[in-house]
DNA sequence: ATGTCC
């Protein structure tokens, strides 16, 4: 269901962060994807977020999706759109996280057995750490990434020679929404140069040492999980399914990370200093709110921010395919003889210069997944091009996740759908407010495992909207389709935080 | 999201 939403009394709202008296009449509407019960989880500073968005200057076109939820400056779940200006606060401060999904030729009922799921799951937390701070651990073929290939994988991606030397078979990069992400000048020494002086700049604080996190995990909400793939029973489904290589009643791995600290480092470094130059240039805040801070197309902070982004996508690129990698190592020492191929790898932190009504413009995804249906130039001479590609969405491990594919109706939506759930509770609320046991013992019911001696309740699936709800809003507004259910079998997140 | 303020 789409609405178009145009406040004629805007609230005034005091966030701490900003404090903004909306124009009385907004420029242009904004989109909003949501059915009517999801419509009514949007709260007063989330929709006011997506209207600073909108009246921010330069921007032609803003989309609230049905997770939709307060971020930094923009709410996480909504597309803001402009062809003149790049606006870091709205891609965010985990650059380029992402959901990748690897379809291993496991039938279901090899991993029934607990014994088996609980060496699956020691197997693969031995190669893929999680938590803050925590860097990989070991690569397949014994190699470590050191401070060299670190350089080299933020500069390139997955180049042949990074995917080689780290053990990524080197078919999927053609699995990816991008492979790799070259400088504002579309080269990448415009990379290694800005690489050298950010290096330089930034010798005490471990900047260069957050290159050798690659291959894990981080914290938050975070995870990687081991899936049971139900392919829809329709004959679109049936066919589309078999374009993406998902094998119905077999095991699949979904993962959800990002730049870890590398990209934060270089997403919060962005963000200090343009908000420093707007103060010291005395330039206007976009709704007076610090976090929208913005750099015009062909300015020298412009030109830093999209190095910056491209730098910390690399990483983050590279960082999944190396995950994808350690998990199917680690499927191979506990069932011999699996084999398994990436289906997809897609960002929903990200700025991705694309078309939009005709015009050459950067659309920042903000909690938002690229939908772009089959026939879309974009896709011309991928695997994808006549079906469209795959949409990963996780949900929460009770209802599962899902597989989608776009339809033509992604048009209006800028070509994007939502990127999971989205919270619906905050981390302090869920904490104060759910119960432990019945998280846990929810989990138990399902025959969940999980590495946690105690689910994160932050991250359980009460602290989160309705996710069929959510499907149902981008179904019903004619966005995408589903394809196939994901149904959890185990679950990977940071346990060092759950008991707090 | 993040060695959760270098």
């Amino acid at each position: 269901m789409t609405t178009t939403h145009a406040r004629t009394t805007p609230p005034m709202i005091s966030t701490g962060e900003a404090t903004a008296i909306l124009p009385t009449e907004t420029t242009a509407p904004i989109k909003v994807i949501g059915t009517e019960a999801i419509r009514e989880t949007f709260d007063d500073l989330c929709i006011q977020q997506a209207i600073n968005s909108r009246t921010a200057p330069g921007v032609t076109d803003v989309v609230l999706n049905p997770d939709a939820h307060c971020g930094y400056g923009a709410p996480v779940g909504c597309v803001m759109v402009s062809p003149s200006h790049v606006y870091p606060g709205p891609v965010g401060v985990d650059i380029k996280c992402s959901m990748s999904l690897l379809q291993l030729d496991v039938p279901a009922d090899v991993i029934e057995d607990r014994k088996t799921r609980r060496a699956l799951i020691a197997a693969i937390c031995k190669r893929t750490p999680t938590g803050a701070g925590k860097g990989q651990r070991s690569v397949p073929n014994g190699r470590r990434v050191n401070r060299t290939l670190g350089m080299q994988a933020v500069i390139e991606g997955a180049s042949e020679s990074v995917c080689e030397q780290l053990g990524i078979p080197s078919n999927w990069a053609d699995r990816c929404e991008d492979s790799f992400h070259v400088g504002h000048d579309d080269t990448r020494d415009a990379l290694a140069s800005r690489l050298d002086w950010l290096t330089d700049q930034r010798h005490m604080t471990n900047f260069s040492d957050k290159m050798t996190q690659l291959g894990s995990y981080g914290g938050g909400n975070h995870f990687g999980e081991c899936e049971v793939v139900e392919i829809g029973d329709d004959d679109r489904s049936k066919s589309v399914a078999e374009t993406f290589g998902l094998r119905d009643g077999k095991v699949a791995f979904l993962s959800h990370c990002g730049s870890r600290g590398f990209g934060h480092n270089l997403a919060s470094g962005q963000f200090k200093a343009l908000q420093e130059k707007f103060s010291r240039w005395n330039i206007p805040l976009p709704a007076g709110d610090r976090q929208l801070v913005y750099a015009p197309l062909g300015s020298e902070e412009a030109n830093h921010y999209l190095d910056d982004m491209a730098l910390g996508a690399n990483f983050a690129t590279v960082n999944h395919l190396l995950i994808n990698a350690l998990v199917l190592e680690a499927f191979q020492e506990v069932i011999p003889g699996t084999t398994g191929d990436l289906v997809y790898f897609i960002s929903h932190n990200i700025a991705r210069k694309e078309i939009v009504n005709n015009v050459p413009s950067w659309v920042h995804r903000k909690g938002a997944t690229r939908a772009f249906p089959g026939g879309h130039h974009a896709l011309v001479g991928t695997p994808f091009a006549h079906t469209g590609h795959p949409i990963l969405l996780p949900g929460n491990p009770r209802d599962g996740s899902a597989v989608m594919v776009a339809d033509e109706g992604a048009e209006q939506s800028c070509f994007s759908v939502n990127h999971g759930a989205g919270r619906v509770l905050g981390r302090k609320q869920a904490k104060r407010t759910l119960d432990q046991s019945t998280i846990d013992s929810e989990l138990e019911d399902h025959d969940i495992l999980s590495n946690c001696r105690f689910y994160p309740k932050d991250e359980a699936p009460a602290a989160y909207k309705d996710f069929n709800e959510v499907l149902a809003s981008v179904k019903k507004a004619g966005l995408a389709s589903e394809v196939a259910r994901l149904k959890a079998r185990f679950v990977i997140k940071d346990a060092s935080k759950a008991d707090d």
